[in-house]
DNA sequence: TCCGGTCGTGGGTAAGACCAACGATTCTCG
DNA sequence: CGAGAATCGTTGGTCTTACCCACGACCGGA
């Protein structure tokens, strides 16, 4: 057992916790041959429809820098379509592709069963619960150095 | 904001969250010269006493070979005093020095801190069920391939 | 027109969580 | 007792994430 200093420490816990959530969901995925970013990013296509890699990056919390090789993947298997702006020659316009919307379906259901592996100690009341406070703090605004 | 797919999602909730609570406490913890992992193990030796470093890696979940240069650090630092266990030579029993325990609860005050900011946006009344909810995910056994 | 900001991209860093193997030692049990 | 299994500290790797910086190309507003 942990020390109780770490045990008491929401920043600990979370860690552990996500530390979880992550085995489970990076295997579950892996098995499909995919990852957690690449879902991410097909969903967030899916529900927003065509964006630049930049937009899409703010979005989801990930670096411009990382995101390219997350859509050369994509665009790789043909999940996404990665194309020039007409309209502002510095950016890519990316677009899923219907084979990206079946493969974010199929994904769908794995994702649920991850939820259900990481929750099951949890009552549904208990599992709205712990969603509700989650977001309530990611949501938060961060007081970030000076403002 | 993030598509709702994933805002609706408890295994990226908790990846946020705790990515967050990473920044937090990583950076106050740099500002104090020291990292996460070297307070959890200061931690454990303060709680539990003597271990060899196996033990304590398997109490933190920190891997027997990453336990090595972390314990280097903290035995350089004079924090902790490691040597060779007189009963069992291929242990090493790890010690916390008095510094290492004025240093600890000098770590303490900054942690609360990091609490604080993280949990900013939840009454008292929720932080303790954030926190009765995260341990009960992290206590519940993880149903690992063939049992 | 010029200058600040943005975009995609390439490059690098650092921390974490892993895994495999080793030599030395200890334990277990026939 | 003795042989094989298990444990320990350690070295040396891998992979993933999350960063950061700098570049050239490009856009927008002053």
């Amino acid at each position: 057992m942990a020390p109780a200093r770490l045990r008491g420490l929401p920043s600990w816990l979370l860690s552990q916790a996500a530390l979880r959530a992550q085995r489970l969901s990076t295997n579950a995925f892996a098995d499909a041959g995919t990852s957690r970013s690449q879902y991410s990013l097909l969903a967030a296509l899916e529900e927003f429809g065509p964006a630049s890699q930049a937009a899409l990056g703010r979005r989801l919390g990930i670096d411009r820098s990382d995101m390219v090789a997350l859509v050369r993947e994509l665009a790789d298997r043909k999940l996404i379509k990665r194309a020039a702006d007409p309209s502002d020659s510095r950016r890519n316009v990316i677009t899923i592709a219907p084979a990206g919307v079946r493969r974010l379906e199929k994904l769908d259901g794995i994702v649920a069963e991850v939820q259900d592996a990481l929750l099951a100690p949890l009552s549904p009341r208990e599992r709205s619960q712990l969603i509700r406070l989650l977001t309530r703090i990611i949501d938060h605004p961060s007081t970030v150095g000076s403002d």
